[in-house]
DNA sequence: ACTACTTTACCGGCTGGACGGTAAAGTAAC
DNA sequence: GTTACTTTACCGTCCAGCCGGTAAAGTAGT
């Protein structure tokens, strides 16, 4: 870490990475082995070495993105100086937010298409929120709406409809902000 | 069509019901031309005759399914007797009802990937709803919520999250008709 | 410090199967 | 005999995963 220090990346890390890139410009069915492996300047065994399967690739896609979220999920949540629906708010902010607005989402989403045992992934995280929630006493409903409403507003970024609505946007947020601070 | 009268149902139909099933069997990688002729007792040729590519087919299967929907919904909307917030609250009821929890979805929006141009075709629908939601003098934001969170409810189901907020969805529903009847 | 062996990391050609699509020939109704 | 529909047979491409090999970096016994 002084000074000069590139990133001493694994390949592992560049390997991922270029899955990444991939996906976003080439789509779920660009994200083909060797597409990927040229990007990220291995072969395609030395990727295999790496991520024994197609799956297995996907997989880590997955999580990383997932580990994204939760991260920019936790970071609003520390902000935040109100507990009582501190998680939804937190989990609003995210889907909002930089990484919740990704394009890597959308391809991702597709290749779900193919592996769809790797929505557990998701799930556990999904799982986690609501255990959250209850634990802050709030208005169960009102947190439902909240999380489902910023599903549905992360459903329409990643199918392009976002420009549909978004003029009603900073109000819908608002709204949502108010919900999330209704106790049980 | 006395009697007895089997549905006189055109190549073209029965391809397109077997597309349903083999997607919703065999998930969208399932979805091939080989599977779907095989299913609807036609030689792939006499397919391609009816749909002359797979996108053909593909586009086919996503207007049945918004066809469908926009049915369910335009049903519940004539049954409403309050006008103010009518159109919203049939896309709510449509997306809690059989339509919107059809497997068809899950499997279609997987599809999508392969060609995301037709998510065109669900666009249209969407803005249209937007259309009629201003001509009602309901609250935006409170119109936007309750579609987006109909949304995210249909996004749990495709997603296999369903049974997670199954215990609040009531709930969910009846704060939701509240809301589609505030004026703006 | 030299040798023998193992592990880690990586290369790249190959293959076998799947899949979208084509084309020509056949059938039957009008 | 022409139109509408259907079949059979085939082609070309793409791609995941396999496999034989290599080279450098440990590890350890002597």
């Amino acid at each position: 870490m002084v000074h000069g220090h590139e990133a001493p990346r694994t390949s592992r890390q560049r390997i991922l990475e270029a899955a990444y890139l991939v996906i976003e410009r080439d789509g779920a069915t660009g994200l083909t082995l060797d597409a990927v492996a040229a990007e990220a300047e291995v072969s395609k065994g030395g990727l295999l070495y790496h991520f024994p399967s197609k799956e297995a690739l996907v997989s880590a896609m997955m999580v990383g993105l997932c580990e994204a979220f939760g991260a920019a999920a936790s970071e609003a949540a520390e902000a935040d100086p109100e507990p009582v629906g501190r998680t939804v708010r937190a989990y609003l902010a995210a889907s909002a937010g930089e990484v919740g607005r990704s394009r890597r989402w959308l391809a991702l989403v597709g290749a779900l298409a193919l592996y769809p045992e790797l929505v557990d992934i998701w799930r556990a995280d999904v799982l986690a929120g609501l255990v959250a929630d209850e634990e802050e006493g709030i208005d169960p409903a009102a947190a439902a709406i909240v999380r489902l409403t910023a599903d549905g507003l992360w459903l329409s970024g990643v199918l392009g409809l976002s420009e549909v609505v978004a003029d009603v946007r900073p109000q819908v947020l608002k709204r949502l902000e108010e919900m999330s601070r209704s106790r049980s």
